[in-house]
DNA sequence: ATTCGCAACGAAAACGTTTTCGTGTTGAAA
DNA sequence: TTTCAACACGAAAACGTTTTCGTTGCGAAT
């Protein structure tokens, strides 16, 4: 077993001192060019390669990027991480990630690993139990502390810092309005409780669609759920809601749904009940992931590009980070939002 | 801003020496009573917590994984990671993600990257190009230099390392003799080629459940698809071929496809054929996904058990990482198998 | 009065780099 | 012969820890 080659050991070897050792490395103009070739074929010969963690404790830059975020099975998510670790790669950064499974007290903790040095900046998407909470010190105190922030999707106003987020609200009204242009008069919507700031958008977006071409929300057709009870394992309750909502209100012929699994639910549920897709019902969901594309019917739905927000969250914080020259931090802080795209499949009408 | 504050700064402002600090917060009895309250509160005050590079350099320890994964935006992929995070961090480490995209350059570059002293060891599965190749020397050489691999699902056995793997095998055995137990007479398998390891072993395993059941295997009825010619955007072709094979072969009634993706696009296809599922025609999958759960019909499916690979491999990397005392390399290699669970579903009869 | 032991603390090395600043040697100019 | 620049290299500090090994001062034992 051959252990790492040090610069120690490669000055013992070649009898000259470590720093020779190490400007021959870097081709400074101090040392000759014997002595450099001497260096440089030895260092090749014997593989070398400088070590990070001496690299990052000298430079005090990681070049490691941590990113939090609430679930890694999740197609979004991990589109996302995909965009970050195309980017940070191409940059020369690493990615170490971590997971808060929606828990605060994971969030926090989470952070206070990564933040003792290991990373230069985070990347992240605020936990559902936080923004319940609403308990953001552990954010305000790292950007305190000298590190920046980058958050997308689940962001919050309160805290300074760069964030991407998905135009949910004028995603949400072209959804809507593509129904009522297909012919959609009682359109309902399957949205999260309102603590879940994209949820809160999307309903808000919908309910303008409707107010745009006259027509009033009726608050029957809006459908909370709860998503603290229905997970991806347990999908009855939700079944039944919904399978209630359309008994009570049968004249619905659109549903809009907030993501898919709503969607792809809501339409089990009517197939069940005999309701045709797209003819008697004509179905859109946020998030255009796996089950889209592959649904049967297949589902039209509102494309996030999640791959591009995870390039640009990425992007913003490297540009923070190289752009941060002796320990000025930029206080300029921008908002980016990325547009969706409806992508039309089989559940509306073409 | 306040940056973090370091033993130094402590040290400065109380007037004692660094070495003084640092017992008295790792409580040592070396240091009196009243120093060591003195410097608590200090550092409690102005919230210390140890440089974790600092650490690293001097533990020459990391305390960080790395994990090497062909894609990222995949459920199998991604539910094994969320199993190494979860084992990982209990044990107090962090996880390092490399994707290689299925490029052999990527995944040397990526392994490169980190091996250069940002982390104590590997998990990886095999990217195809590497497979194709067989070219596995930075393998060797990261193992030479004392850098722990554990290589999941995607491995090869001419690698000395710890191996976590599904019993792709004997799972096919199992689905297969399932569907023979529930009828089909005539079963076909869409596969990958042959340079995929698992795509080789669930053939395999499909040919030995048929001849265990007396029924010869026939080539018409084995279709190894090109994956590099089939994506997630690209299943026309996949399409084409399998509904010729169900041209030419209207006896099928089972099919059995190595993955989910090609399990739904067969069921796609006979269901355009007027072929009613499970009645005239029963699917399983291998791999259980988001995909199979939610499909209509929903698929029966092997499920692999992702998270329990993750968190196997954690723990084996990690329990080899703490046992290495003294750069004494354990030498034994162990092979884990985890075994697969048939998921019936609505594709196959009850 | 001298020695001993102990309590409490500090100096310094080490981990592996990079970089600044010094130092010795050489050849040429004065 | 002296002076001086240029050249080639080495010593040492710094990044933030931990740990080993001194080094004090002091009360007690001899």
């Amino acid at each position: 077993m051959k252990r790492k080659v040090t610069l120690k050991q490669i000055a013992k070897e070649l009898d000259v001192s470590i720093s020779t050792v190490s400007k021959a490395l870097r081709n400074s103009a101090e040392i000759s060019e014997d002595t450099k070739l001497k260096v440089q074929a030895f260092a090749k010969l014997y593989n070398y390669r400088p070590n990070n963690i001496a690299l990052s404790l000298k430079n005090r830059k990681t070049r490691t990027l941590g990113v939090i975020i609430p679930e890694i099975v999740h197609h979004f998510f991990s589109k996302v991480i995909k965009g970050i670790e195309v980017v940070a790669n191409k940059r020369g950064y690493n990615v170490i990630v971590g997971l808060s499974n929606e828990s605060f007290d994971k969030e926090v903790l989470n952070m206070e690993m990564l933040a003792n040095g290991s990373i230069d900046g985070f990347i992240l998407s605020i936990s559902k139990e936080t923004l319940q909470n609403q308990d953001y010190h552990h954010f305000t105190e790292t950007i305190n502390q000298g590190m920046p922030i980058v958050m997308f999707d689940r962001v919050v106003n309160d805290i300074d810092c760069d964030k991407v987020v998905v135009d949910d609200y004028s995603g949400s009204i072209n959804a809507v309005s593509h129904l009522i242009n297909k012919g959609c008069k009682n359109i309902a919507i399957i949205t999260t409780k309102d603590y879940v700031s994209v949820g809160k958008l999307r309903t808000q977006g919908y309910i303008q669609a409707l107010e745009d071409n006259g027509i009033q929300a009726k608050p029957s057709l809006i459908l909370k759920v709860d998503d603290r009870q229905v997970s991806d394992d347990n999908l009855e309750v939700l079944e039944t809601i919904i399978g209630e909502m359309f008994k009570e209100n049968p004249q619905i012929d659109g549903v809009f749904a907030v993501n898919e699994l709503y969607a792809l639910t809501a339409m089990k549920v009517a197939r069940n009940m005999g309701i045709t897709i797209p003819e008697q019902l004509q179905v859109i969901g946020f998030t255009d992931g796996v089950l889209s594309k592959h649904a049967n019917p297949s589902l039209t739905a509102v494309s996030q590009h999640a791959d591009l927000i995870g390039q640009t969250a990425a992007n913003l914080l490297i540009d923070k980070l190289e752009i941060e020259i002796d320990d000025e931090v930029d206080e300029s802080y921008q908002t980016t939002t990325i547009s969706t795209e409806l992508i039309e499949r089989e559940s509306t009408k073409s």
